[in-house]
DNA sequence: CTTGCTGCAAAAGTTTTGCACACGT
DNA sequence: ACGTGTGCAAAACTTTTGCAGCAAG
């Protein structure tokens, strides 16, 4: 089987010590009864590598290109423990096609999308985030996390009113 | 044709003077060179009639059994235009379904969602939405709206750290 | 009348599942 | 050994599209 370096902490992270994300992943694998396989190994390296927003048939393309041959339906059932891991996010922009973000170690990332252009700007806001987790344990909740796309046009082209 | 009554202001709406959703409609498609038919209107009254959150399929059947017989077709290309008329908005909440809500003349509105139970919070707050406005000007763009989802455990539960 | 609309069924695209075999623990 | 995982291909689902006839402007 690939043992994973230690590349836990990703180049957009680099100001937490955390613990390497393959220990992580695996912690939660053997909690659940789950197996530590070398195509999830390959699979969470691939996420690892990647910046900002990816989808699955991406990553079943670049793993492909990178002669990490990983089938399909891996890729879709190694997404979702990940997902359940809290290691990766599911950040919904159309309804077509999801899409994930790395977030273990990081702070939420959230969207301004122009919708004249279908340009999406990240950022990334505390009172935003603060506000949010006020909001959230108003309602008796822990907050967990959040997911915010805000929607703009270019300055001159109002949207139908 | 079956012409609309002019139940415009829905029941969560009643504080505001509005045209009338139907002759918002007309003017939108008039204005593209599109036609109002009475499939359309069938379909405007049947998203009238909603409070929050629906889906496509669920108009379609609740519409079926409404005896409002439309196909599933007309279903999806009048949502769309429902859509970039600014009379409903898509709202991602999972990735397998679309689901959508009347938003001419509301407040946006937001959700916290309890994942420990899949249990939907709708909320309104000026401070999230002045900030989405005030990031989105930021940004260079005028602000059409935003989508805020929260994410929230029952105290006590956890999710894997 | 011209152009767009509808319904149907088929297509497309993403995600899931059943099964037989292979592999961690 | 036992219980999961994997790959494959087929299935499941939502959403889209082509087409022939129909209807709105």
């Amino acid at each position: 089987m690939a043992e994973l370096e230690d590349n836990s902490a990703n180049s957009t992270n680099e100001e937490a010590i955390l613990p390497p994300l393959c220990s992580i992943f695996r912690r939660f694998l053997k909690q659940r009864g789950l197996k530590f396989t070398a195509e999830r190994a390959k699979i969470l390296d691939a996420v690892m590598g990647k910046e900002g927003l990816f989808q699955a048939e991406e990553l079943l393309w670049e793993m492909y290109q990178a002669e990490e041959r990983v089938s399909k339906a891996t890729i879709y059932r190694t997404i979702k423990h990940l997902v359940e891991a809290g290691i990766i996010q599911e950040v919904l922009i159309d309804s077509k096609q999801s899409h994930y973000q790395l977030i273990y170690g990081q702070k939420p990332i959230d969207y301004v999308v122009n919708v004249s252009s279908d340009e999406i700007i990240e950022f990334q806001d505390d009172a935003i985030s603060d506000l949010c987790d006020a909001i959230c344990r108003a309602k008796g909740l822990e907050p967990v996390g959040h997911r915010l796309l805000i929607f703009g046009v270019k300055p001159g082209e109002q949207p139908p009113e």
